[in-house]
DNA sequence: TATTGTTATACTCTATAACTATA
DNA sequence: TATAGTTATAGAGTATAACAATA
């Protein structure tokens, strides 16, 4: 076959297992966001903001993470002029975020810079079809995340 | 159909990006990691090791991190004796690790646990082919993910 | 001189605990 | 009292720049 003398266990016989290529898929869009000057956490919750979902405690949930977590990685994208936070007229205890045009405009980019590089990595695979279906089977894992997120919010975290 | 009136963008219609599946999916596995009081870098690196890659700057190509990090990251699993730490015998400037029968156990427990959340997470999923597909389809990235590691190999991160 | 790895330093993200403001 | 969010604080991971040891 190929060259695979230097590789021992990674190449050929060794199967990598889906926990090991997530852990490792997910530094790669770190990555990728950099090039945005943007982090991962940034980005999810840009994500977010752009979805419609704008308070502390919602973005808390979807995310898996305390609030605290929310109010320093907002602070950053304020002070950076991405996102405006503003109370809620309605109840003054709440706080809502919205996404300004920069930060939508920053989001985009962010998106196809992380969508550009799990391309030239799917990419390195043998043929279309390959591309094709990593592609695709990763982009099956969208249903399942709303899915997660709509029980998840029957039993939400507490603190 | 089904209840999704108060989940607006995220549910039906919109279709989730790969992108941002990629950025969710790896804080799910830094949830599951949590479990085995374990962080997503410390597991990629025990991964890295269990697979035989142990010089600090090979550890640091794999990952696509700088060499100081994987420092700061081995410190912390050597304090807990999970990694032992040597100097090269042949050349004095070079460092091996070698994970402990600890550290190996600890890396099956968190794979496991990763594993586990995943599964959870595609079993949401409308039917038993749906989340086969998932599985499968994140898995097809393996192959990929050991590639780009070989074609990095040829042009490595200075400093 | 060049290379390997570490140290020093600063920034971000995370969590917990305690706090403020509002309900 | 309870809830929403923030502040205070500490620990981990990351990067850059400067350093030590070795080649």
């Amino acid at each position: 076959m190929s060259i695979e003398r230097d590789h021992p266990k990674l190449g050929g016989e060794h199967r990598l297992s889906i926990a090991r290529i997530t852990a490792w898929l997910g530094r790669q869009a770190e990555l990728a966001l950099a090039e945005s000057d943007l982090s991962l956490p940034q980005y999810r919750v840009l994500s977010l903001l752009a979805d419609g979902i704008a308070l502390p405690s919602s973005m808390a949930d979807s995310l898996d993470v305390r609030r605290p977590s929310i109010t320093a990685v907002v602070d950053g994208l304020v002070a950076r002029g991405f996102v405006v936070r503003e109370h809620d007229a309605e109840d003054r205890r709440k706080v809502t975020h919205s996404i300004t045009k920069e930060g939508r405009r920053l989001l985009h980019a962010a998106d196809h810079a992380v969508e550009d590089r799990l391309s030239a990595i799917a990419g390195t695979l043998a043929d279309e079809d390959l591309v094709a279906g990593a592609i695709d089977g990763l982009a099956r894992w969208g249903p399942a995340l709303v899915e997660w997120r709509n029980l998840k919010r029957h039993q939400p975290v507490t603190s």
